[in-house]
DNA sequence: TATGTTTACAAAAACGTTTTTGATACTTTA
DNA sequence: TAAAGTATCAAAAACGTTTTTGTAAACATA
């Protein structure tokens, strides 16, 4: 039905080789001839075969966005919204080609990075939400094409990451704390051997150090940045513990901070005016909760353009990998009560 | 570097040809040549090019998502991610390829629908966020690639659609408004000549006038389902009408609901002591929200798993077009009044 | 035993591009 | 004016599959 390179060529009376060069503004061939071919092209509706194009070119320049656990979520979490927002726009803008895979770390163990970019004939990908045991964290390192993670950090000369100063960052929000008057803190945790949990987790300690203050080890709540987790893990931890033996609930993401705020309001407790709730990520979602939530902004679709960005330049040998650090933000709101010293 | 089909047709001794017929389960190969290749093919870790395989094979079965505004709409909105999780649920069960492409009016008019499958090599689309003023409207119904659309309908003999039944659902919300004593509604509608608005508003004056009310004309207010229209718009209202004039507001939308909540409690009402407040969507942060929002669940991640199942049953020739009402549910929460009569 | 039928595979065509190679005609150079 | 270079294009090869066509051997039928 639709017209090919074939239809062109022979409406025009060229060779398709021609055709196709007159397209890709290849230099040698005549101007008049190229009108010519571009006008037919233009009459037919011509439009390339990507799938084709894709098989016959040696270098693609397609990337992908690849998550990790996107499906096992049942959750609602906006990052990936807005990772893939930030991906989608680069590509846009700069006449990408992009597509999303979802994978998990069972698929993973079936097919090497290296053989989905193959399989697809893409040039590179976009990696959110794989964990230090899965195959790929390994695996990537070896890969030929260049590839981007998010908040992980993976060695090999073709992987670059884009992350933020999460030490800094919790750093800065600890210390929020601490000015507001709080000196006992409870920690929310994310996954116990996750890379960003260690990151906030020195933050937060190098924080309460400088202040010369130290959580017990009891102060800490693991969970696998599962809301419903934060929600047990508190109730559990309110029963545990005395009236205001902590002021703080410091929480590693915003859902885990919802979550917070959730068992802690089924415990009969204001927020913030008997426990103070922060959260990190800067999701949307905390503009509207009750008390709007004080966070860390990752500005998270600025994180997605940029890995896009430095992808594609990976990809075009523009840049070499590197490890991007983007600036965060402290956003402060309405869940942080002000303690009298 | 990866193996193709010639190395496994090379080290089994056989022509490509068999390597394929193996592959793919196909009859005339006897049993111990299908096994001598099964096990070479594994040996060298072969994954057929997906590319060349699309190319090659006349029919195809892989699906798109194909989102029209996804990137217009700065704004937070998980609508998109629970389609998005529903398709990739259903493509994830049954072994399908699904890809997502975004587009807008603009684009629409450069390329087709039947275009985007060509070059894609997609069998067909679950297309979502497209206006009665867009290309794909009419073009739709020409193209030959079976398509579903999300909350429109459009006619053709190829298109299906999944919805919901909005004007009952409206209805049932409305009635449960007037059922708590509510008799001077507003309403906050969306974009005027969309078809969602205009089933909402037949159900939401249905309800009123089996009730014995009617709400004035400038009761209503006009948006593009954009949250900040709401907020602007109410501020407005509250300014030309008088304190009580109505009780409550019936949002078309959930951020609809969010950004009328917002207007209120800026003029210093509050919600639901003050108006009462309902929306329509069932987003995850309805659940978050203060108060939370009363409103209809319409189960989106059902609606895309739903959306892909139908759209894969038509390509395979097992179901035909039609349409699909897909139940929803008054999730009643803490935004309204009940008020004494 | 001659003839048809089935089985199991090889060989080649096809998908729609890009890229390489080759060839013709024109232009420049010495 | 002959040789060399250049511009412009056609022809063919290549990408990695699937599908069609062809064919030899094995088997069945008369």
């Amino acid at each position: 039905m639709a017209a090919t390179i074939q239809d062109v060529a022979r409406a025009a009376g060229v060779s398709v080789g021609t055709v196709s060069r007159a397209m890709n503004n290849y230099p040698d061939i005549s101007a008049k001839t190229r009108e010519r071919i571009l006008k037919v092209a233009e009459e037919l509706k011509y439009r390339p075969n990507l799938v084709a194009k894709s098989l016959s070119s040696k270098h693609s320049r397609d990337i992908a966005l690849i998550l990790s656990g996107f499906l096992e979520d049942a959750m609602f979490n906006d990052f990936e919204t807005m990772l893939m927002k930030g991906c989608y726009q680069f590509a846009f803008e700069h006449g990408l080609d992009i597509s999303m895979y979802v994978i998990n770390s069972r698929t993973q163990e079936e097919k090497s990075y290296e053989q989905l970019c193959y399989e697809h004939n893409i040039a590179g990908g976009i990696i959110f939400g794989i964990k230090s045991t899965d195959p790929y964290f390994t695996s990537l390192a070896e890969s030929k094409n260049p590839c981007v993670t998010i908040d992980v950090e993976v060695s090999g000369k073709n992987v670059s990451s884009v992350t933020n100063d999460h030490m800094a960052a919790f750093d800065e929000l600890t210390q929020y704390l601490i000015d507001q008057g709080h000196r006992r803190i409870a920690l929310v945790c994310g996954r116990k051997n996750a890379t960003v949990t260690a990151q906030r987790m020195d933050g937060a300690m190098r924080a309460l150090e400088r202040n010369g203050l130290r959580p017990p080890a009891d102060f800490v709540i693991y969970t696998n940045f599962l809301k419903e987790e934060a929600t047990d893990g508190v109730a559990g931890f309110l029963k545990e513990h005395q009236d205001q033996e902590v002021t703080a609930f410091l929480c590693m993401s915003d859902m885990l901070a919802i979550g917070t705020v959730e068992a802690l309001k089924e415990a009969g407790c204001r927020v913030p005016d008997d426990y103070s709730v922060v959260g990190y990520d800067g999701l949307y979602v905390t503009e509207y909760t009750d008390p709007r939530l004080t966070t860390v902004d990752q500005n998270i679709k600025d994180k997605g353009y940029e890995a896009a960005h430095l992808l594609f330049d990976m990809i075009e040998g523009r840049r070499s990998a590197q490890r991007l650090i983007l600036p965060h933000k402290l956003e402060i709101r309405d869940s942080v009560k002000r303690l009298e010293i």
